[in-house]
DNA sequence: CTTACGGCCTGGGTGC
DNA sequence: TGCACCCAGGCCGTAA
């Protein structure tokens, strides 16, 4: 699933072909993850890649009227730019146009080079806009800081002063634009830190683990070109390796590779948390109605329940 | 303000 | 072999 490695690793492979290219033409399948497919149909052709970026999970492709062929006197030239989100299947890869496609491949951009830039997505959850004139402030100002590019006392200042869930937090992209259920866990599992310790509850040696931590993991992800879980592929179509170096993520009932202790999966802020129960120990139990104290006796054969 | 949860979407795995 | 069901989890809208 693209998280800000993958979607690093994307834009940069993009970089490599699109910039310099002007667009020919657009084809279209399904069109329900668009925002507007009339307006992508009718403002693609003929503009110029000035650019690809990316801004926490999100791709820009930066795009220029033509050629200065409006040389008499033209407006100051618009900004206009493709906005997409990967999703959870999303797939952005340029190929030459006379490959066959893979099967979900709903959106094809035909380039002046004889390649096509395409867009494939198993279960549409991406989404695709253009963004022209203020439109990308109001599209991405509400996200967070770039967790690569917020310094220690920012990244402790937006943290401490919550009291949610620290995995909730890291997952907010309100608060850090970027991180998803894979890089939340391991740097988790790198911090020592339980995913149901509050924000506000960390200790200032706790928060600056994980920081370093946050750091340390995506960018040795960005380096081994992200996580091939699923349908994660970059630019040429190639998968990621970091998916070999994941300390807990979906390692359920194997050895913590720090400890032996077995990974354990729960569900917090509604999604599944893979984590080592002896390396990260549980916050103190919010104080329930007497909780009769010993009676862990019901520890029968806990079938693996499969699912 | 906060957090929780359902819905969207498809394919792969599992149980029967 | 077939088939119903669960699950993955990005993000958003709505409810509490």
């Amino acid at each position: 699933m693209p998280e800000l490695p993958e979607v690093e690793t994307v834009v940069r492979g993009l970089r490599m072909a699109l910039p310099g290219r002007r667009i020919l033409s657009v084809r279209l399948g399904k069109t329900d993850f668009i925002e507007d497919p009339v307006a992508l149909e009718q403002i693609l052709p003929g503009k110029r890649i000035t650019g690809v970026r990316r801004h926490g999970k999100f791709l820009l492709i930066d795009l220029a009227p033509a050629v200065a062929a409006a040389d008499a006197g033209s407006q100051p030239a618009e900004d206009t730019s493709l906005l997409v989100h990967l999703g959870m299947t999303g797939q952005l890869v340029t190929s030459p146009a006379e490959s066959p496609a893979p099967p979900h491949t709903h959106v094809f951009v035909s380039l002046d080079d004889g390649r096509e830039l395409r867009y494939t997505d198993i279960r549409r959850f991406g989404q695709m806009r253009i963004l022209a004139n203020g439109g990308h402030a109001s599209a991405l100002g509400k996200l967070g800081l770039d967790p690569l590019e917020a310094t220690e006392a920012e990244f402790t200042s937006l943290i401490h002063a919550r009291r949610a869930h620290i995995k909730a937090l890291l997952l907010d992209q309100h608060v850090l634009r970027g991180m998803g259920n894979i890089y939340t866990d391991e740097s988790l599992w790198r911090a020592r830190i339980h995913p149901r310790r509050l924000g506000a509850n960390l200790k200032p040696r706790e928060l600056r683990a994980l920081y370093r931590a946050v750091r340390d993991v995506l960018n040795e992800a960005i380096r081994l070109r992200g996580s091939s879980v699923s349908d994660y592929v970059d630019a040429d179509g190639e998968r990621g390796e970091f998916q070999l170096r994941h300390r807990v993520y979906q390692r359920e009932g194997e050895k913590c590779f720090r400890c032996k202790t077995r990974i354990r999966r729960i569900i917090v802020a509604g999604r599944s948390s893979y984590f080592c129960p002896h390396c990260q120990p549980a916050p103190k139990l919010k104080r329930r109605p007497t909780a009769p104290r010993s009676r862990a006796i019901r520890r029968k054969s806990a079938p693996r329940r499969a699912r």
